[in-house]
DNA sequence: TGATCACACCGAACTAAGTTCGGCGAATAG
DNA sequence: CTATTCGCCGAACTTAGTTCGGTGTGATCA
């Protein structure tokens, strides 16, 4: 992997924070000229650091108040039980995410529905019928802070 | 909360996929003159559907071979040490998300870190010494699957 | 039922940005 | 000291963003 100089590191944190902001105020930020930061933009995608761009959007908005995480159990635990229930669980609409855990709980899955019903709801259609599913938990989420700009660690940070 | 037609879902759902195609594009999609399309997205932002958009970034291209979720328990449970530790938590670079939940577990945190050496030093460094956890658990993640997409649930969804 | 109003959409014109490319200058290696 | 490479720049061209007046449609009310 190439390296990251200082400029792309800048470049990357302001397209975290604003994806839609135009090339010239980018090359404006960063002080260099459009043409350059064009190519370093392309690069960065190209190299694969930048994998996308993704509106965000308000889950309250579209009617989606509620919350939770699901620790889920799964026996037998082979391929096709794991793979199986991950794309299921990927699949739902209520789903915003999908962890495959090492250690006691084998999923973790972060769900959106209208209300606390509609939570109920979800765990009796979409997941009590399932057979590989032998245990899960739900924890309401009172609230979700999320860092969207991740910057390269420093030296300083976590040992490698 | 204003009504959504069927062009702003389209329009929220391509924005979500990729926030930087232009305006046109959208527009020819949609089926719309750009614009007609340029308002419509306007007027998304302006209600707050859509809140903002971002590049998403390749972890591992910046260095962040594990990810890992942490479950923390605090105590005593009142405001201030809630707060504290999750405006503490939020803070580490190291951290993608922090969720407070209910139920068992108080804290939920999302961290990437180069290496699972890294993630020791992170919850001796930085978590150990905080007095007002008295408990954590990690689960190392295997997989990570993210719905980006976010539609408004249909009518045959979650009971309101 | 017919007239009026409101609203969203459209398309043209203008402004601004994206994109390409030839050349320049600095840094490096020979 | 010279040759080479590489990234950066800026001008020119292409394309997109943005504004705004006009138009058609659907709703409201007389």
């Amino acid at each position: 992997m190439m390296a990251m100089d200082d400029i792309d590191s800048v470049i990357v944190r302001e397209l975290q924070s604003n994806a839609r902001q135009t090339n010239r105020e980018l090359a404006a930020t960063v002080g260099i000229a459009p043409s350059t930061c064009l190519e370093r933009v392309r690069l960065l995608r190209d190299r694969g650091v930048i994998t996308g761009y993704h509106a965000d959007v308000s889950l309250t908005a579209l009617g989606r108040e509620v919350q939770a995480l699901l620790h889920v159990q799964v026996r037998p635990l082979n391929r096709e039980v794991i793979e199986g229930f991950k794309s299921y669980a990927a699949g739902l609409p209520e789903v915003l995410s999908v962890f495959v855990l090492a250690g006691g709980d084998d999923f973790l899955v972060h769900v959106a529905v209208p209300s606390v019903e509609g939570l109920h709801a979800f765990l009796m259609d979409r997941f009590s019928a399932r057979r590989e599913i032998v245990g899960f938990r739900s924890s309401v989420i009172y609230q979700h802070h999320r860092n969207r700009v991740i910057d390269p660690l420093d030296p300083a940070g976590s040992a490698r």
